[in-house]
DNA sequence: AGTGATATTATGTGCATACATAATAATTTT
DNA sequence: AAAATTATTATGTATGCACATAATATCACT
């Protein structure tokens, strides 16, 4: 008999997949340890350790020194959703993006906004609402306050002609941020410019992007009734 | 003067994400090559590959052969979500999880079901529905279609004690899923089960997944009105 | 000039080796 | 026996080297 090869970490990756899905190795199951698997696939531990390690990162695995390698008892499924500026989402759908400026204005924000951006209460922060359309109908309602201590360039900025959503990803320095996904529902404003009944129930994107420990900006997207946003496992 | 010297990967890749960060690198700008980052961090190019690597999977540089390395122009956010088993998603929370099946039985999908995990239109389907509780509250209503020929061993489950969320992940071998999350609102029934007013807006999850080319199981899970995931960047 | 072969270059990968680190098991000390 | 120490083990990482691969640039030839 020959045992088939596994040189490539890729192939050793596939390998472990089917094993998985297989079942012949179980949920919870001990897997033979990083040698053991480079002596039976005829390649490097090097080679076994990348492959392994795309699958732990999956979830499928879990891994700890000593202890060895596990399959996963619950799989924690990883949705990998990207989120990309809403004109190339747009675009990318092929259809023709549009924008449109509802307000601009500088105003101290909601307590509640100023808290979760860890501004001074009474702290003067840029708000901005538009509206994001494709093929003329409309897409999005984006509703976003600046930090303009943080992100000062944007007062020079009217975005009548480029959404603020672009001209921050340009513009703007940033280390981290929090994305919350939701449902909410439309309010008569939100319903106005989206175009759609009130209470129409809008899929969510509230978006916090900070700079070390001060926030640049928070931004709510609510998009048209019907929208979703799909990922593969 | 002396070089800080970056010998461990996780170093090269703060430092490379420190200077995207502070735009020494900025967005567009081809990157020096390898060789030369190893010479400079003074470490080996396998430590910077490894490093490069790990920054352009989050999104923040583009990589080609030959091309180069690049700062991404529109660094796309990948915001991934940990899809638990919900009674672990509520057992994280502190909470009690509770289970309540409203319905199984066997039946023909409604067409766009049958279409969407391809299976023979007049194929009689498993369909569960069930509630999760949180606290004895509502949390999450699942409507669950079952492929018995791809899991047929689900006919001998009654579902009443154990949700086939669960069941299916201990028992059902797939290979790869589909997810998609919008924002619908509440019918009669499922404001009913949820307890919650009828056109509430749900946050849902669609969920559907594959063993090779069939579909084993497709799902639709309604959370409480106010449920939100989150996610950081 | 157009076309196709060829060289060049940056990333991608595989390997052997060595050592680092975390977690556990075994052993000694109190 | 409890506590502290030490050994063991599996994964994690660094390195030098070689070669693979993809994309581009260059050159030769018609």
């Amino acid at each position: 008999m020959n045992t088939p090869s596994f040189r490539k970490w890729q192939s050793v990756h596939t390998e472990v997949l089917r094993r998985i899905h297989a079942r012949e190795w179980e949920p919870g199951d001990l897997i033979p340890n990083e040698a053991d698997l480079a002596l039976e696939f005829g390649c490097a531990r090097t080679t076994v350790n990348r492959a392994l390690r795309a699958v732990a990162e999956s979830g499928l695995l879990d891994r700890r020194r000593k202890a060895g390698t596990r399959v996963a008892v619950q799989p924690v499924a990883k949705a990998t959703l990207a989120i990309a500026v809403i004109r190339c989402e747009i675009e990318e759908r092929g259809q023709q993006y549009g924008y449109r400026l509802i307000s601009r204005g500088e105003a101290v924000p909601p307590l509640a906004l100023s808290t979760a951006m860890k501004t001074h209460v009474d702290q003067i922060l840029l708000h901005v609402r538009a509206l994001h359309l494709a093929d003329d109908a409309p897409y999005a309602f984006e509703d976003r306050w600046i930090n303009i201590v943080a992100a000062p360039e944007a007062l020079d900025e009217n975005f009548e002609d480029m959404s603020a959503n672009e001209w921050l990803l340009k513009n703007a320095h940033y280390t981290h941020g929090e994305i919350v996904f939701s449902a909410t529902s439309a309010s008569k404003d939100e319903a106005e410019a989206l175009q759609c009944a009130v209470q129409s129930p809008l899929f969510t994107v509230n978006r916090m992007t900070l700079n070390g420990s001060s926030a640049v900006t928070k931004v709510r997207l609510l998009y048209s009734p019907g929208h979703s946003i799909r990922t593969i496992l």
